[in-house]
Order: C-alpha cells, then structure tokens, then sequence
DNA sequence: TCAATTTTAGAATGTATAGTCTAGAACTAT
DNA sequence: ATAGTTCTAGACTATACATTCTAAAATTGA
C-alpha cells in the first residue's frame, strides 16, 4: 500500500488507510482483524507485486549481461524518479527489525526470490559460455540484491538519476572479469 | 544513542531515554528543548564518532587496496556481529525520508564524508600507480558508500558473517580490472 | 548559615490513534 | 415484501506518550 510505503507502519494511520483504499474503517477491521495483519498482507502482496518485472527480466532468454543491464537501468531510473519512497521490504526490515517475526520472514522470502532471480540467471550464463565458470553465483547474487537494497534506501531519500547509473555501472563490473 | 539505533525516532520514548542515558527527563528537556532536537544531535554525533575509524582506515598510508579491504573486513565483521542493531544515519534515512530537512541533511553530511574518505583513497592509489588510472573515483566511491548502506540494512536484520564476506569480495572486484 | 538556584520525582495535561460499539442504511435471498 | 445479513458513519474507550507543572530535595555561593 502507498501510504505504509510513504510513511511506514506506526506513522500510518487506520484513518488515513481507510482513505487511501476507499475502504471505510469497520471493514478493515472486520476483513483483517487489526493493523498488523494488514500489513503483512500488504507487505506480502507488494513483494510479489513490485520485484515480478525483475523477475521476468531475469528469467528472459537472451544474453544474461542484458537482463543484467536490464535491471540496474530499471533500478537507477526507479529509484531516482521523482516520488520515489523507496522498497516496502527494505523499508519495513528497518522500521520492525527481528522484533516481528513475521514480518522478518516475508521480508526474507522476498529478499531470497530476488537472489534467486539473479543466481539462476548467472548459473544459465555461465552454462552458456557467457560468463567466466570461476564466479560464484551464490555470492554475485547476494551482491546485486544488496545493491539494490542500497539503491531503495539512496532513492528514498532522493538520489540523482546519474548517480545512481554511476553505482550500477561500476556494479555490473563485478562480471567482467 | 543507543535506544534511537535500537528503536527508531518514533519508538523511543523519553522514559527509555531518560533511563538508557541516566539523565532525568526533566533534564533532557532542559538541556535540548525537545525530542527531536535532541534527536539531531544523536544522530550527528553518531555520524562523527561511528564513521572515524573507516575514515582513519581509508586515510592511512599504505596501498589502497590494504585499506579497503580493511573497511570491507570491517563491514563484514560489524554487521554480522551478534547485537548490530543496523546504521543511525540509514534507520533514520529510512525513518524520516525527506520529510524532516535537518535530518536528512545530517544523513547526507555523513554519507558526504564516507563517500570523500573513499574518493580521496582511490584518487591517491590512482596517484601511486597501484590502481588504473582509468578509475572513476567518484562513481567507485558512491558504490562503496552504497555497499555499505545495503549492508547496514541488511546487517540490522541479521546477517551471516560469511554472506557478508561474500558480498564484499565480490564488490572488492570492481578495483581488480 | 541561609537565600537563591538547580535538580529531581512524579503527578497532570493534551493529543493522537488503535480498536470497539451502536444504530441506522443498504443489500440479499426467499 | 420482509427477515436476515452486511455495510457505514461516527461516537466512544483505552492507551501510550510528549510535554508541562509542582513541590520537595539537593546544591551552590556569599
């Protein structure tokens, strides 16, 4: 949801949820129980949702240098758009730490989708000859994914477009070699 | 502070604060006015005093690469550590987004001073002879800078030391070509 | 010593907001 | 149509917490 994305779970008011959604408060109530729950569908959902295009670019079959490409263009223009209040996940991890549990694990699976995303792709490289049987694609994954996370927490504090090709341009050298 | 690091602006109350530094609420009143004020001079003393040993690492005299492997080592290390509860300067990034100016020019005043440590090293390795000369050193030092946050993020969740030795051996590659 | 100042503990105030309750409106199915 | 159900608006309750107030205790300075 928007408003748990701009203004994280305790500053975001049932009221200004209510709003936001168009759903009046008694059925928030009455279809989620409490705030908490809500959340975490809404945390879930924006998981699934919100990394489906890396996902999908990832997963294309083509060159992986280009799906890689792919996704750090789609990274730098995304997180230095104009409105840009950063990645629920990344966001949420912060505000909740390990003190939810749940929380932490919806977090975790998403978190792991799109390593996953990135490992597959880079072990379909190098099966391919694309890229150098010596990387560990365990480890480059990790890598991108903390990229990422480093970006969406840059972006929402606001980061120049350039900026942030810069961070990923001198990124996707990590495959060069 | 510590209880601002664990809990977030929002979260910590004056008790805890009063109770975690010792000091009387009445006295934190006093001394700064209100929360938030005393909030901003948390976070930059936080800034100044967490960051100094990564910019006497990066300032010593010796190879380049011996230095950033040192702060790399240092990352890996501190936000694997049992208890890391995270970056002030990131939380508060996070917490606070654009919202509050004087806090994120605090955010970006400490990120400024991480990025120079780099830039400046990686300029003189440049100078030396020990790194291309075909570097950017401003781009490699906003990656670092941005390593580093996506670390902190994921460190103030719990991270595996080893992940985070992974990640950072596989960014100390981008000075490898 | 003792008046003036500062510090302290805890009560009091005000506000925000999560969650519940109520009574009426709208809808559904027979 | 009408009994039963669901939805809605808004009042209500309970709690947490920032901030202020108060009066007693401790400290200071002449």
């Amino acid at each position: 949801m928007v408003v748990f994305l701009a203004r994280g779970f305790e500053r975001a008011s049932i009221d200004e949820l209510s709003e936001a959604t168009g759903v009046v408060r008694q059925s928030l109530y009455h279809t989620f129980g409490d705030k908490r729950t809500l959340f975490l569908k809404a945390l879930d959902q924006y998981g699934y949702t919100r990394f489906q295009w890396l996902i999908d670019e990832l997963g294309r079959d083509r060159p992986v240098m280009e799906s890689i490409r792919a996704v750090l263009n789609g990274w730098a223009d995304g997180v230095s758009k104009s409105g840009f209040k950063g990645c629920l996940v990344c966001n949420s991890l912060i505000e909740f730490a390990d003190q939810d549990k749940e929380v932490a694990a919806i977090c975790d699976k998403h978190n792991g989708r799109i390593e996953k995303a990135f490992r597959d792709a880079i072990a379909r490289g190098k099966e391919r000859g694309e890229l150098a049987a010596s990387i560990d694609e365990r480890a480059v994954a990790e890598f991108f994914a903390n990229l990422g996370q480093g970006l969406a927490l840059q972006g929402r504090r606001g980061i120049q477009r350039q900026k942030a090709a810069e961070i990923c341009a001198v990124a996707e050298a990590v495959l060069a070699g």
